[in-house]
DNA sequence: TAGGCCATGTAACCGGTTACATGATTAG
DNA sequence: CTAATCATGTAACCGGTTACATGGCCTA
């Protein structure tokens, strides 16, 4: 999913700035499967205005920075759709916690413990801003997506919580097995 | 996650060439949470081999090309923990399903079957990936990470499973109330 | 004899991030 | 008075992918 697709998704739901873009991606309804920087935003933004996918009007604000709001065009909606059609790639997941999980044995408890509250706490977080975009938001597609999100991270959560201590009891016992081999 | 600690973490389970490594990230122990090309392997391997934290060594074989196994060194042992003991960034996840999913309204029911029915295959054939290595490994670690694996996957695959219907009733809804509304 | 697997490696490219530049307003 | 929020944008950089080059062996 590039950045250009993403855009153009956030646009066909509603009109927005780039920096109304980012935070949706960030925080908003979006921000559970994507991730994107000013850096990308702008230029690809300037890029789909001049491909007139989309089109900017500014807004002056009182108190405010103009802003630039973007409307997706027809054009721009029909280009998306095109796009939504063809086979989605496969989830792209990568995670470091797993990582050093696996390796929990070649680490001490403390950086395990670390480890694995830190992610409790960041999947605590997730699942609270998925169950509020579910509460807050009527529009079935987006409920299908944010219950499908509360099931597995709840999952995900509940695994967690269960075997914390199991996976701390690993840590340091390849160096506990070196010591015993001497 | 940098290719450069995924290949020590590989090489610190055992020696590998090249070509086995990516065979590992492909469809191996690493598999679902990782993901790297020749295009990254060779050349940092020849880095890491510049900087002494892995040696490598060549193996002639019958009828098959030469390989250059490498294995970890302690130098490289010693980095490798220290990287791990720094906390985990975030997972990284993208998500073009669920892009697809959130604007189901705006396409066919076809297309949401074909891109549903996708997933779950993946999703099947990373579960039995997961399951296999969980029954043919037994590194407690490496047990806690694919039961894990095994618990958020299934979780995945069951509510897919059971919500398959109502996302596909979903499709075309967009233009069904647009044609309503003339 | 065609295609797939084994095996290593490079060069061009690309999508995206980081850091910077700029500046007004408002809340603590 | 300071920090945060709003707001847009650019340039340098970087990690990684894609595509290519090479070539022998084995299987269908």
């Amino acid at each position: 999913m590039n950045t250009q697709t993403l855009i153009l998704a956030i646009l066909n739901f509603e009109d927005a700035s780039g920096y109304e873009i980012k935070k949706q991606c960030t925080e908003g309804a979006f921000s559970y499967f994507v991730d994107i920087s000013y850096g990308s935003i702008y230029p690809t933004l300037a890029k789909l205005e001049a491909d007139e996918l989309v089109i900017g009007r500014s807004e002056s604000q009182s108190g405010r920075p103009d802003k630039k709001v973007f409307s997706i065009t027809q054009k721009g909606r029909e280009a998306f759709i095109e796009t939504l059609s063809s086979p989605p790639a496969i989830d792209k997941f990568k995670s470091e916690f797993l990582l050093v999980a696996m390796c929990a044995d070649l680490t001490s408890p403390e950086v395990i413990t670390k480890a694995i509250d830190k992610r409790i706490g960041e999947m605590e977080a997730l699942v609270a801003v998925i169950g509020g975009l579910r509460s807050e938001c009527d529009h079935p597609a987006t409920q299908w997506i944010t219950s499908y999100g509360m099931h597995v991270k709840g999952a995900d959560l509940e695994f967690l919580k269960n075997n914390r201590e199991s996976l701390i009891a690993m840590a340091g016992q390849a160096v506990k097995l070196d010591a015993a081999a001497e």
